[in-house]
DNA sequence: TTAATACTTAGCTATTGACCTAAGTATTAA
DNA sequence: TTAATACTTAGGTCAATAGCTAAGTATTAA
């Protein structure tokens, strides 16, 4: 099972559907299995699989299955390449009104 | 014009277009008008402004037309709503993980 | 006052994505 | 060894999205 690359705007995407979201969220909180994490939505078992291996592909969650069961985790690693990229943005952000105040002052 | 309060999740979905992730690395960088935006993009004007459109709707970016110009900008609150959601998670996951190893301490 | 610029609106097309049902496989419980 | 459980695969529908062109409007430059 190849670790797919994924880039960091599909990590956005799959996290853009509602359903996802919550996936996630729920997973924060404690790894669980297929049908403990799909019974509160109200989704069929095949359309719920399909939200959990877009969030697996995207490499936000990893699953492993012991016999009949399948056990999904949260992958934090992603969260932070996530966080970073944030961080990286709002950095940029401020740095140029760092700058704006330092010619400001200069001005004067 | 209202401020549409949108959800989280709008947000990342807005970020999970690889166009509109572009957009928003580049107005971190400095605001800039429309065309000077489109510009490296391969694409329709109209089709541009969609995905602007997007980004404005979901609070990431704000823009204001002077004369024939729009100038677009970065909403640096949004990026801390983001950074927030995802700093909870993490917390989660490592809060769970703190309890764990408090376990196995007291089974010592 | 004409022409160019910078969007904007309208309307169409193709693809993708979210959803479903039905039927299958592999494990485990009875 | 039969039945139930827990996914999994196959295949289909429909709406939303990203893309386009053509034809506007409003501002500014010439």
């Amino acid at each position: 099972m190849p670790n797919y690359q994924a880039s960091l705007d599909r990590v956005f995407w799959a996290l853009g559907d509602p359903t996802r979201f919550a996936i996630v969220e729920q997973l924060a909180r404690q790894p669980a299995s297929v049908s403990d994490l799909a019974r509160p939505f109200n989704l069929s078992l095949p359309t719920f699989m399909q939200h959990l291996g877009v969030l697996e592909e995207c490499g936000l969650v990893t699953s492993e299955k012991t016999g009949r069961v399948r056990m999904c985790s949260l992958n934090k690693n992603k969260l932070e390449e996530v966080d970073a990229w944030i961080s990286a943005q709002k950095r940029l952000w401020t740095t140029r009104f760092d700058a704006l105040d330092k010619l400001l002052e200069n001005d004067k």
